[in-house]
DNA sequence: TCTTGACTTCGAGCATGCTCTAAATCCTAG
DNA sequence: CTAGGATTTAGAGCATGCTCGAAGTCAAGA
């Protein structure tokens, strides 16, 4: 017991690394998409290669690329992600300018959050109206034009 | 005083309709962008033309218009409206189906806004590490991989 | 009337972000 | 050793949502 397994190198991650098909369950991005980020040069590891070419994830590979999913969650551009894997792998000497990147990029969702919360609540109200029209019976008058300066019907 | 404008039918809108070109600086849409939604299916109702075949927009298009821009706000594909503006078209009797499509719609911006709202978490976390890193001076660290198990870094 | 400039339709083109195919190679179980 | 599945590359293809271009029509002022 209390035996350190050292081949592994942490959860589960073996020594030599894991397959580009390990690495894409364990990152939830498919292998095409692995392949991809790294061909448009958002993967700031350089990835392993066994003897015969095959790519061996290791830890810091996938922390990198599940950085690069959350941005993406967020919705930053793959280029504006791959300016700042840029900045990281230029190495030190630009933390102002990831920070800048970063702080820029939080706004901006921040912004689009607001907005969408805002659009919602039309269509809360919408939702509302229909529910209420609904329990009342006369949903007929739903959006069927009405005469004219008239509030919009819904 | 109190004079009623008898040629306008709502803030600023004369009786003849509005050019696209007025509908796109009011809704906010490009004029382009205004042909394509009704191109693809998107416009409930008939907007009018001039005799030599212009379009011409009245408050109710306007509206609709409006709701469109801001259900696309919150993410919603053009099939979605197009099926919605069907809904709607389609006239009584459909709508339960719509305030099902409304309130599967709203279950999804809310599972997205929670999903980014957890992602931004990350970014809030990478701009505070930077922040105080940057302050302290030793900014040098920052991505640059370290030996093995230890924490990832920032 | 003539000249602009706005508008029309139809269809092509574009930006983004994957997603898939083909043909070759690798690797592992049997 | 061999069969068969996983992986490789380069490049094509696709879904979405606009966005633009061409060629022709319309309309309003000089």
């Amino acid at each position: 017991m209390l035996e350190v397994k050292t081949t592994e190198s942490a959860p589960g991650i073996p020594a030599e690394g894991l397959s580009i098909a390990e690495a894409a369950r364990r990152t939830g991005v498919s292998a095409h998409t692995l392949r991809y980020y790294e061909r448009v040069g958002l993967v700031v590891t350089t990835v392993g290669r066994t003897a015969g070419g095959r790519r061996r994830y290791h830890r810091l590979d996938l922390e990198w690329i599940k950085v690069c999913t959350k941005l993406r969650a967020t919705g930053m551009p793959i280029r504006t992600i791959r300016r700042y894997a840029d900045l990281v792998s230029a190495g030190r000497g630009n933390e102002q300018e990831r920070l800048d990147l970063l702080e820029s990029h939080r706004a901006e969702v921040r912004a689009r959050l607001a907005e969408v919360r805002r659009n919602l609540e039309l269509i809360d109200h919408k939702i509302d109206v229909y529910r209420g029209r609904l329990a009342a019976g006369d949903a007929d008058r739903l959006w069927a034009p009405t005469p004219d300066p008239g509030p919009a019907p819904e």
